[in-house]
DNA sequence: TATTTCTGTAACACAAAAGTTACGTATATC
DNA sequence: GATATACGTAACTTTTGTGTTACAGAAATA
């Protein structure tokens, strides 16, 4: 329940676990058949999906002795949040621009 | 000028390169003055910078014998693409849930 | 109960990343 | 012209990540 929190940009810089956030997209998917579409061992799998799950970017249903990954919100939104102070650096920047080109043409 | 494309989530998984980007929100800033804020060597961090430019996140004025680094849009915009597709997910997830609920509503 | 299936983990190998020092070069300054 | 400054790069070391195989356990199945 508690996670350590993984540093999210660390977990999404590996493609594997990219694809399998894509994958994990389309549908919720066992340990074994997300494996299926991978070209490496399973507990390899296993480990990506440890991570994922740590780092909050999936939650994981135990059904007997399947697990059913799903993906969860919330590593997403920290990452839409660091991304939103970009967008308002970028938002000021274009504003600042923009006075400056008034300033210019109101001097004329 | 023909940036070679480096994997952006790769490249913003190493926190000395997010902690520059944070710097360089604040202020444009030369190899040197950047290097300043950090417990590494220059040329650690002109490798850092080499790698920022390369994937679109940061461009370079050469200014005599100085480098100023100034953010640049295109590698973010990259990231919230990323990102955009999930979004769509989690509202369309969203929205089936929702209708879900209210035919469970309406059979009542 | 014996066996198969689905999974996690430990121990190890190997490749990639990130750091260092030692250099070279171009631009300022004296 | 000599020196100092700002930087890039090459060669190397060290650390970290990612993969493997081998094993163990718990749930289904025979």
């Amino acid at each position: 329940m508690a996670q350590p929190t993984l540093d999210i940009f660390q977990v999404i810089a590996d493609p594997s676990r990219r694809e399998m956030l894509r994958l994990l997209s389309k549908d919720s998917l066992t340990i074994n058949s997300l494996a299926e579409n991978f070209d490496m061992s399973r507990p390899a799998v296993s480990k990506h999906i440890k991570i994922l799950y740590s780092a909050g970017f999936i939650s994981i249903q135990d059904m007997g002795r399947e697990r059913y990954c799903t993906l969860k919100q919330d590593a997403f939104k920290e990452l839409q949040e660091w991304l939103s102070y970009y967008d308002k650096f970028w938002a000021s920047k274009m504003k600042k621009l923009e006075t400056l080109l008034n300033n210019k043409a109101a001097k004329k």
